[in-house]
DNA sequence: CTTATGTCAGTGAAACTGATATTG
DNA sequence: CCAATATCAGTTACACTGACATAA
């Protein structure tokens, strides 16, 4: 560990600070529509992709299939969320919104975007690109999401 | 909404992902170590500043102290952390890292700075302050954490 | 009396691992 | 047989709220 003129300790510190910060407020802007933060966060990803399957979702919150199928059941029990009686080419099951749920995400996506824009209101319109593009990056370089169990390369451990 | 150049919405997405992978990547790390995600920021947390109290620590993990205490605890009962058995002014009580966690501790870091490290990769230098800087900048536009339900609206710390 | 601390008790959402069945 | 899906079962770490006692 030789100099580094930004350490990079510094920025998981952080990224860590402000997502928790996030999602503190993004809870306390939820609460009142009865929705957890993951419950949101699935229901934001099932109306920009309608029809995805739970493991889809689980890849894209980098969490196991078996934790994202506890949240989407909830929300299937709560006639949120609705799920294809055929499977289809693999067995997938595909999940898609309710009108009630659409009509509660968008109240939700309401109060999340202004906890999201409070955040960024201290940066200019620069800052906020090249934050995006970082913070893209940051995710991308740390590779594969995390599997079922098997399958996976060990990297190394 | 408006049409902004670059959603804010966006932005938290990037750092609920960014910080889910690297938790995720985290947690990997630091599992042959036996300790959690929650239980490293504790421990690195008094390192950088021993003899504080859990409150404190709470207050900086952005959770009440009654969580803290549970994580803290833990700690305490594997030997890695003491706690004063004196109590201080405000009745407080003042945790230390135990020789064993110094040693623990050191090699979690050494774990978690490659995950960092290799998330930061692709960023030059200048990418990788502008990133501190943003990110700190909107960890504090959120305002102050949690407290215990009264209590707030304590700028100054 | 007010405030900050520590603590006990209970609850709950959501993550994990492991195993199994099914389908292409 | 292999790969990817869904699912069931169990565990656990860790967040929350609420209530109480104590000390400055």
């Amino acid at each position: 560990m030789g100099s580094r003129g930004s350490d990079a300790t510094e920025i998981g510190y952080l990224v860590k600070q402000a997502q928790a910060v996030l999602n503190a407020r993004m809870g306390e802007a939820l609460r009142p529509l009865d929705l957890t933060v993951p419950q949101y966060a699935c229901l934001e990803q099932l109306r920009r992709q309608p029809g995805i399957t739970s493991s889809e979702l689980a890849r894209r919150a980098f969490v196991t299939r078996q934790s994202m199928n506890v949240v989407l059941h909830g929300l299937a029990e709560r006639g949120l969320v609705t799920r294809s009686e055929q499977p289809g080419p693999r067995k997938q099951i595909f999940a898609e919104l309710t009108d009630a749920a659409r009509d509660l995400v968008d109240r939700a996506s309401e109060r999340v975007a202004g906890v999201t824009t409070r955040m960024t209101q201290p940066l200019d319109e620069a800052g906020r690109a090249a934050l995006i593009s970082a913070l893209a990056t940051c995710r991308d370089a740390l590779g594969t999401p995390l599997g079922d169990g098997r399958a996976e390369e060990k990297t190394d451990d």
